[in-house]
DNA sequence: TATTCCTGTCCTG
DNA sequence: CAGGACAGGAATA
């Protein structure tokens, strides 16, 4: 009989790439289903821990094709307007994927407010656990958390740094 | 103006 | 397993 190791499954292996767009550095991911990581900051190495920490079980791999993998993305950062083209793997709780489904579904140019978010989703007190949610999001801009807003207007948070949220939100403004 | 509560998830002890 | 911290905001004193 053939020992099976008591392996915790086997880690799944995430490929990905790191490269520059118009916002600083990018780094992309992918799983077999498809994106399940856009992240944006200063460097690569910083990327690549904010990978790790993001996926602690998986296996990450260097992409072989890292020019395809980064391009439509680095595209989508420079035109946060357009769709992406490309299949998304978003991982989180049923709640947070409710909360990013109608994350998507903020036209560009316009923006909400945490509250107006929760009430959309039927759960008006749950504002901020919504906020929470966003905050969870691993896809930049692909899932569009950059156009959620505080009450009075405010950029509140972003996890890749309040400027860039601001520059995302000009640049869908001036279409 | 200062507390308190609501709500889901993550991090720490 | 318990408690605290969050990218908020409305209600209460």
């Amino acid at each position: 009989m053939p020992t099976v190791p008591p392996s915790p499954a086997v880690a799944e292996p995430l490929h990905y790439a790191v490269g520059a767009c118009a916002l600083g550095a990018l780094l992309v991911a992918r799983s077999a289903r498809g994106l399940c990581a856009i992240l944006l900051g200063d460097d690569a190495a910083a990327l690549h821990t904010e990978l790790r920490r993001s996926f602690p079980q998986a296996e990450l791999l260097p992409a072989a094709d890292s020019a395809a993998l980064l391009a439509p993305v680095a595209a989508l950062v420079a035109a946060p307007g357009g769709g992406l083209d490309l299949p998304l793997d978003p991982r989180g709780t049923p709640f947070q994927r409710r909360v990013w489904q109608a994350l998507g579904e903020i036209p560009a140019g316009s923006t909400l407010s945490y509250a107006a978010l929760a009430a959309r989703l039927g759960m008006p007190r749950a504002v901020r656990a919504v906020a929470g949610a966003c905050a969870a999001n691993r896809l930049a801009v692909a899932i569009p958390c950059h156009r959620v807003l505080r009450g009075d207007g405010a950029l509140a948070g972003y996890r890749w740094g309040v400027a860039r949220k601001r520059a995302l939100l000009e640049c869908e403004a001036r279409r």
